[in-house]
DNA sequence: ATTATATACCTCGAAATCTTAGGTATATAA
DNA sequence: TTATATACCTAAGATTTCGAGGTATATAAT
């Protein structure tokens, strides 16, 4: 374990994933955990573990669809947003924004001594 | 239910507690959740329900200490922080502010259309 | 030849956290 | 006397994440 952010904040992975697929349109989930990884200069780090369940939670909701190809002699399963993906990245998204203002309201409070 | 972010992200709301109390020095936990509701305009609400269990995680840990009083006829448990706590605060602040940063560069992304 | 690393998918048990829903009790306003 | 505000608490359940493991192919290193 080093010291980089290794959790992800309940409730922000599935809006990550969303996100992601907004801008690339197209993913797969080994690049997931690259992208983030390279996003955020490797301080970010999506355990599989945690990733593909929450995968097959978001497609089970019926806001992402996949198909499978096979690049390289290796199976990739390709994810990119359904038309509610898309309503529920956009609002999902501010919601999360407004949480993070919250929050920050409350972290950049300066002790009155 | 009504639409304010009802949830607090998993790990931060320690981290509030702990921000609280450097602010205030002394709070009891029916302040805190008094506090962030009027901090954030009613749009955070800590449920009592995860607050007590994490005040008393906290206190197990080391980080809080506690005073009980009586007030107005009413029991106040009264909690301010340990040097401990002072540093932890210091810490975990610095740490979700990085967090919140990464994930920022994420929700900022713009689709390459 | 073989071992390690990178790529690529997955599951499962354990740990941690939060929600929902309760419980107890006092003071005050309607 | 009933409701609301204050003030503490717990416990069951759901959800999420972590950590550890499994399978398999391609490639680079030894």
């Amino acid at each position: 374990m080093n010291s980089t952010t290794q959790h992800v904040l309940k409730g922000s992975l599935s809006v990550i994933i969303l996100k992601l697929l907004e801008d690339r349109e197209r993913m797969y989930g080994y690049e997931i955990t690259q992208q983030v990884k390279a996003l955020t200069a490797g301080e970010m780090a999506i355990t599989e573990g945690a990733l593909y369940p929450a995968l097959h939670k978001l497609e089970a909701e019926g806001l992402l669809t996949t198909e499978t190809e096979v690049v390289d002699g290796r199976a990739r399963k390709y994810y990119s947003l359904t038309k509610d993906g898309q309503q529920q990245s956009v609002s999902r998204t501010s919601e999360l924004r407004a949480f993070m203002e919250n929050l920050n309201t409350i972290l950049n409070l300066k002790p009155a001594i």
